[in-house]
RNA sequence: GGGCUCGUGGUGCAGCCUGGUUAGCACACUGGACUGUCAAUCCAGAGGUCGCGGGUUCAAGUCCCGUCGAGCCCGCCA
């Protein structure tokens, strides 16, 4: 017989009674009689009830185990009484009874129970990760998380794609975020850099010609956290295709983004390929965001010309500024106690605008407190641009473009969830396109990359040398699921003449773009395909999958949201000569201390 | 860097608004009882710098100020 064991804990079944079996696991739960008693052995697989009477020779032993213990059992496989079989376990019908059992590894009362699904505090749980791991819902989530991945490998693979490893220790990327450095030893006061993620690599890998490039990339930015977003790394199935269009890329990754979702989450429905394809004008125009949450049905309107020269003096005022009126529709929210009005305008409040204005409309006209101001005509055109009829709201927001565009986009979440016509149990995918190719500076007013500057420009060299360059939009595109931006990606430029154009037109000289990206720009030079892809991000996929809303849930080890690793104590101080080898001299900012985070004692 | 919320035995919460006996309940822990439970049950016990510092007061877990820590958000993240 096997050291540890025969079975695992979730194996065993009627089939098997009379059997010997031996399994290991964890001391899960005790149910102790006195002169009877039960323990649940749980492993990865599942759970047995293990059962061992007074008479035995190990019951003092068993008796005094405390939970989390981790044992060795060996015994009869027996059938349970009909009544005592449960049903809420695979194993329920049978259990162990004990003849022989040998502890592998005591455990102190951990500080957080396994056997429990109360809630603990993040930092407990931070801190002893692998407790919190044992516990079933993060258990699940990680394993789900490694056969998500599985899936997207095997359909990567299955589509044609080549799967590489790119440097992790590298120099400083394209991207906008902070990043990672790591001193060198070899070379006084130079760094190396964390990749963001494996951009110039992957296009490197393209002008080296493999076609069809794909990775599970760890991604590494130094920014700070939120519930969606870890801080210090990520993952994304970052993906590079060669001689393609935007379309060539979209159909590439819609079916496994479809299938994915469909395979692990059967029951519910999810977007069919091809996905809608919303222009980010379009998409800031109708959902108020370039990230819209398809599950939501209503969509925003231009009121602006509705308005104008009405009767209703803080709107007109605004329109003369250069104010939008944007509308939203709510079906059947005419309804609607006031207090439901009320309570959305107290909500705009908080959000800082001035607040929402709404119309009710029954019998063909229109009630509340701005209805006066829209003559027959008026209403008909309003009732023309929204679709809204009899029975239904409309809300407006009157401000500056992107202002008007942001309120508007969170009335609409908030509308749908009021209203309850938020879609449940679906993914809703949409790609958002054509985004612009530069943005001005709000501050600067410098006119500056609005994302990857490695783009390809719509129009081409033409077009930056003859066009506004805030008019000129890329071959740059995000997929968004149920709001959750899962990705962006685009088609790349591949051509030196109008990569320095492009950067030229940032404000960056052609040495700038040769000190920084000269690796990539002289292998253009020696021919280069044309070539796009994208990078979903897996975690976020994961969470999508797992139906949680904080990132931690589906990573095994994450850092807590001041980037610390709380199990193993990172980032920490290193003893000076391992500074001096790497030429470092660390100079802490003023007034800066040690201060105890347990006991919140400074400890100077 | 900023805003909001929170911080009470190992853990989850109550007590705070309205200051006043030994800070209460549940889980875990320790001991005892119990031969069919499966969140076993019952009895008893131990366990608390109320994050930290200062202030107001006859009296502070409770009120005030500061500070530290955590979460969420803004900034940041193409």
């Amino acid at each position: 017989m096997h050291a540890y064991r025969t079975h695992t804990c979730g194996e065993l079944r009627a089939g098997d009674v009379g059997m010997p079996a031996r399994l290991s696991g964890w001391v899960h739960r005790k149910r102790d009689h006195g002169n009877l008693l039960f323990v649940d052995l749980r492993d990865n697989y599942g759970l047995t009830q293990c059962v061992i009477a007074a008479g035995s020779a190990h019951f003092k032993t068993v008796e005094s185990l405390r939970l989390e213990t981790v044992v060795t059992v060996s015994g009869q496989v027996v059938a349970r009484a009909p009544s005592a079989i449960n049903p809420k376990l695979a194993t329920g019908e049978i259990e162990i009874a004990v003849d022989e059992i040998t502890v592998l590894s005591t455990a102190e009362p951990p500080p957080l129970q396994v056997n429990s699904e109360a809630d603990f505090p993040e930092e407990t749980r931070l801190r002893y990760r692998f407790l919190d791991l044992r516990r079933e819902p993060l258990h699940q989530h990680i394993l789900l998380r490694s056969r998500v991945i599985a899936s997207i490998r095997r359909r990567m693979i299955a589509a044609g794609f080549t799967e590489f490893q790119t440097p992790i220790l590298t120099s400083s990327s394209p991207e906008g975020a902070r990043d990672y450095l790591v001193p060198s030893r070899l070379h006084p006061g130079k760094f190396y850099a964390l990749p963001q993620a494996p951009q110039q690599f992957k296009q490197l890998l393209m002008v080296a010609g493999f076609d069809r490039y794909f990775q599970i990339a760890p991604c590494f930015r130094d920014e700070d956290g939120r519930a969606d977003r870890s801080p210090g790394e990520f993952y994304q199935l970052d993906l590079e295709m060669s001689f393609v269009t935007q379309e060539d890329v979209f159909a590439a990754l819609e079916p496994i983004m479809h299938g994915v979702f469909a395979e692990f989450r059967p029951e519910a429905a999810v977007t069919p390929a091809p996905f809608p394809r919303i222009p980010y004008d379009e998409a800031l125009a109708k959902y108020g965001t370039d990230k819209p949450d398809l599950r939501n049905p209503l969509v925003i309107d231009d009121a602006t010309e509705i308005f104008r020269g009405a009767g209703f003096a803080v709107f007109a005022a605004a329109i003369e500024q250069g104010a939008l009126v944007r509308a939203l529709r709510a079906p059947g929210a005419a309804a609607q106690p006031r207090s439901f009005f009320d309570k959305l305008n107290q909500w705009a409040r908080d959000e800082g605008a001035p607040g929402l204005g709404y119309v009710t409309l029954a019998e063909g006209g229109a009630r509340g407190p701005i209805a006066k101001f829209l003559d027959a005509p008026r209403l008909a055109r309003l009732r023309q641009a929204t679709g809204a009829t009899d029975g239904d709201a409309v809300f407006f927001v009157a401000d500056k473009r992107a202002a008007a565009d942001k309120l508007a986009g969170k009335a609409r979440v908030k509308l749908g969830e009021e209203l309850g016509r938020v879609e449940t149990n679906a993914f809703r995918f949409c790609w958002i396109t054509d985004f612009p190719m530069y943005e001005r500076d709000e501050e600067t007013g410098k006119i500056d990359f609005s994302h990857n500057p490695f783009s390809m420009p719509q129009g081409g060299l033409e077009a930056l040398e003859t066009r506004d360059p805030l008019t000129i939009k890329a071959y740059q595109y995000d997929i968004v699921c149920n709001g959750v931006e899962l990705s962006s990606g685009a088609i790349r430029n591949h051509r030196p003449d109008i990569m320095y154009k492009a950067f030229g037109i940032a404000g960056y000289s052609r040495e700038h773009v040769e000190a920084h990206f000269g690796g990539m720009l002289n292998a253009f030079k020696y021919g280069a395909p044309p070539h796009g892809g994208s990078a979903p991000g897996i975690d976020r996929i994961v969470m999508l999958i797992a139906g949680v809303s904080n990132i931690r849930e589906v990573i095994a080890f994450p850092m807590n949201q001041q980037a610390q690793d709380l199990m193993m104590g990172a980032p920490a101080p290193v003893p000076p000569e391992r500074l001096r080898e790497l030429h470092i001299r660390v100079v802490l900012p003023e007034g800066d201390r040690m201060v105890d985070s347990k006991t919140g004692n400074d400890r100077r």
